[in-house]
DNA sequence: ATGATATTAGCACGACCGGTCGGAAGCTAA
DNA sequence: TTAGCTTCCGACCGGTCGTGCTAATATCAT
């Protein structure tokens, strides 16, 4: 590992916490090279423009994402278990990585749905890529017996993917403490099994 | 109506179409100022600050949010259906009032949940007032017999909340073409009844 | 050790940011 | 008519932005 490497990796990991906190519009050069020692330009020459940046950076984040959220995945139990360690460590994975603020793809999400560009586009396929993960776990939870046979995963990814982001607004905007208690009773009402107390739902 | 607030309606809505495609950070006064054909100056001179014009157009926007969605639900039969009337109009709202892209107040959630101040305030108590609106919904519709018995409020709400978002995401972010059909099955799965299609849903 | 080549720093440019100021219009009331 | 007030403009401030160019430095094969 170079040493252009070692300070590329440097740089990226301030870059991501800087994201956690003041969103991609946020990665500006000069705080950035302030952060890791640096004078702009030579953060600059890295990189070459400032949407390679970001890039990078989402692709370092999402590198992050894997290993703490998807990966140990592989060690639980197939099925359901499986499913909800991932939307466990989804729902705290900036904190457990050693992040300060919250989910930078979120962020993403609102600085990057109205402007067209090469960061939109990467967003959007790891959206795509990790839907369709959580989609092969929800098919598999079905195919163990752990969620009613004719589940749609897709609509199943849909409706995690809201209390996710439910969770954010709750916890991170609102601050509502009662945040975290909420999600997981709406998680165990869509897999169906009966949260500790009665919370909500229909009629029958 | 004098002219001061003449001119000072017409910026505000000018300024809510602005933060409904780059958020309330991209409510800069220069571009404001030419799309009104005004000077910066002439335009600051209503407001005084960035901040108050921050504000202000929030204000303007909740004002927008009332009429389109809240308010047409005096009309409509109570209990359940006011509820679905008032999530279906929230879910298109900018749209209907002639706005672009997106719901301003999505932008402002991720803007604003790492940096105090006037506008992050004014934007809890609002999502604080309206969703206070949704659970006295839910519980009128738990009175009417249209939702189950013992349903938390709260935990509806926060549901609700959590679909709208994800509704977000899958519409003007990603750009699914499924979207409002998943956001729609979710809310019936929600509120417990059948879906058209079989959709998510978990093992009794 | 030496020369070739990555890699980094210094520096300056043009554009734009939020904000300030004095003064020129236009309206209102005496 | 005239005095006073609201409204708006144009010029300008100090800063920060992203982006290049150039020189110095570190790394590494020979």
């Amino acid at each position: 590992m170079g040493k252009g490497a070692r300070t590329r990796a440097t740089i990226l990991t301030a870059a991501v916490e800087t994201a956690c906190l003041g969103g991609f519009d946020g990665l500006n050069l000069k705080p950035l090279a302030d952060r890791v020692g640096m004078t702009k330009s030579g953060l600059y020459a890295h990189f070459g423009s400032k949407e390679a940046l970001q890039v990078a950076t989402l692709e370092h984040a999402a590198e992050l994402f894997q290993a703490r959220v998807v990966a140990p995945a592989k060690t639980e139990p197939a099925g359901l278990p499986r499913l909800e360690g991932v939307f466990e460590r989804w729902l705290d994975w900036p904190a457990n990585a050693g992040l300060p603020g919250n989910c930078p793809f979120f962020a993403g999400v609102v600085e990057f749905d109205d402007c067209d560009g090469a960061v939109r586009e990467r967003l959007v396929r790891l959206f795509r890529d990790f839907r369709q993960v959580v989609e092969q776990l929800v098919a598999s939870a079905v195919r163990h017996g752990h969620l009613r046979p004719g589940t749609d995963p897709g609509q199943f990814a849909h409706e995690l993917l809201a209390l996710r982001y439910a969770h954010h607004w709750a916890q991170g905007f609102m601050r509502d403490p009662a945040a975290l208690a909420r999600t997981q009773a709406a998680f165990a009402r869509l897999a169906g099994r009966a949260p500790r107390e009665l919370a909500a739902g229909g009629v029958r």
